[in-house]
RNA sequence: GGUGGGGUGGCGGAGCGGUUGAACGCGCCGGUCUUGAAAACCGGUAUGGCCUUCGGGUCAUCGUGGGUUCGAAUCCCACCCCCACCGCCA
């Protein structure tokens, strides 16, 4: 949600904000409704002034005179009557003015709502403009010790990649058909080692981001009420990618619920409608949780394997601080810090790249991709063989006070007033997207895979699977 | 599945038709006292919108939405949510 008054003060900021990236929303009918029910609202308070002086005034009077009215005799009827006549007839009157200005109010009232829900929060004057994701920026790249960015997997490794889909199938690592046979199109089951991996991975991303980085473990309801949708910024917007639990198919009380996309939404909603203390800031969350996404409109895209898939699970880290935009950045580039840690320690090549504004989504000034290179994506290469190719696996976002403004997340500040705080999420790691590089980087010439070390505690000291 | 109870300020908790935006307690802020602190005492302390000559003015808000009334936290209706007990289950 934005500030109205910022609006008011400077709307092109964000129509220029929605035009770069690609809303609709129609922001000068917004700044008229906007008018037009604040003109309605200054008069009803007048009215309402009006009639509250006058309840004082001549309030108790009438009261005693209505008393007097039942005892009174048959000759001071007409008297009595006429005084409580004159007495009520402004009061009356204000009532009805003041109820035709609310019909007024409340005829505008829907739309305004609406379309303030559709503002999103203009993109940071840094962020490059651009349409698509195809025009984001790379800023930096890493691999590990002996990686050549110039030349394909081939001449790096010394023998042909399989992409994971081969490899999860040779090493019995993940099982399509029958998950498939269970919950259709985009499932899966993980087997045997795929499955302990996908446990280690989680395991070491949780224990990463709380114990070295201080990040609170917590865990969240994944089956939410829409206010937490709304309230983080994915509703209105993303309905169609939330499976949603029907009232009406599942009676009985407290099924009108939405399963999250994220643990963001969980972590978030936490302190909803929440007056924080300014010491308790930063508030640093970790999560993991399991997320589920329809990929509605994605229909053909990335449709084998376990790249793109209804249900998956997710460590995420989540900031809420202090409404100061140099303390929000410092804590972006913190988290993505600790993402490249991670992606090192598992010795995955990778690219930082800056979202442009056309990426960004509704809620977010600032968004800062991660991509792995995953040899198994691609266009073909001469020998029939995918050439590699960089995939989303890390997304960090920073999107000033927006989120908590719909969430009514506030703290006191020192003068005393209540300031909404700003807010940030990101990745740690999802998991089964991320085995995808881990397979397919760490695959050797004999067809096994070797384990990155890190995760060789989590799965009791195993260094390779298969062979 | 069955039966009750309840949603009031940062928190706890009164109020059940009229100067009640709301007693009282806790918390927080300021002051007195003190070498300093604690305690004690005194004073202050809700949120949001709109307008503003920046002194303030004004309206809304006691779960949400309607209704009754000159007047609603208080009465009526609907909805949402929470809690407790029994049963069932992990």
């Amino acid at each position: 949600m934005i500030d109205l008054k910022a609006l008011r003060d400077d709307p092109q900021r964000f129509i220029d904000g929605a035009r770069a990236k690609g809303s609709d929303v129609d922001i000068p009918r917004l700044l008229e409704l906007d008018e037009q029910r604040r003109a309605l609202l200054a008069e009803q308070e007048q009215l309402r002034s009006e009639q509250k002086r006058i309840g004082k005034e001549v309030g108790p009077q009438l009261g005693k005179l209505k008393g007097q009215l039942k005892k009174a005799s048959v000759d001071e009827l007409p008297a009595l009557e006429a005084q409580v006549g004159e007495l009520e007839a402004r009061p009356a009157e204000l009532k009805q003015r003041i109820q035709q200005l609310d019909e007024s109010i409340e005829a505008i009232d829907p739309e305004w709502r609406t379309l303030q829900l559709h503002v999103p929060q203009p993109p940071d004057l840094d962020v490059p403009v651009g349409a698509t994701a195809e025009e984001n920026i790379e800023i930096r790249r890493w691999a590990p010790e002996g990686w050549d960015w110039d030349a394909d997997w081939q001449t790096n490794r010394g023998f042909a990649a399989r992409t994971h889909l081969e490899l999860v199938d040779e090493l019995d690592l993940v099982d399509f058909e029958r998950g498939v046979k269970v919950a259709g199109s985009r499932s899966y089951a993980l087997t045997g080692d795929g499955m302990r991996l996908h446990q280690a991975i989680l395991a070491f991303g949780m224990n990463h981001i709380t114990r070295r980085h201080g990040f609170r473990a917590t865990s969240v309801p994944v089956i939410v009420r829409e206010q937490a949708m709304t309230g983080t910024g994915f509703f209105p917007g993303g309905r169609e990618q939330t499976y949603h639990i029907d009232a009406d198919s599942t009676p009985g009380p407290g099924q009108d619920l939405y399963l999250t996309g994220t643990g963001e939404v969980g972590l978030m909603g936490l302190h909803a409608d929440e007056i924080l203390d300014a010491d308790s800031l930063p508030l640093k969350y970790a999560t993991v949780s399991t997320c589920f996404r329809r990929e509605a409109g994605a229909a053909g895209k990335d449709t084998a394997g376990l790249y793109r898939i209804h249900q998956f699970d997710k460590v995420e880290q989540v900031v809420v601080c202090r409404a100061d935009e140099a303390e929000s950045r410092e804590h972006h580039a913190a988290m993505i810090g600790i993402v490249e840690e991670l992606l090192q320690a598992l010795e995955l090549p990778y690219r930082l790249l800056q979202c442009c504004t056309g990426d960004l989504g509704m809620k977010n000034a600032d968004m800062i991709d991660i991509e792995c290179w995953i040899p198994g994506r691609g266009g073909e290469d001469d020998a029939g063989r995918p050439s590699g190719e960089f995939g989303e696996t890390h997304s960090a976002s920073r999107l000033y006070d927006f989120q908590c403004r719909r969430l009514n997340l506030r703290y006191r500040g020192e003068d005393g007033k209540t300031v909404f705080c700003h807010s940030l999420n990101n990745t740690v790691v999802a998991s089964p997207r991320i085995l995808i590089p881990i397979l397919e980087m760490h695959q050797q010439a004999d067809g096994t895979v070797r384990i990155p070390e890190p995760l060789r505690p989590y799965m009791d000291g195993q260094e390779v699977i298969g062979g």
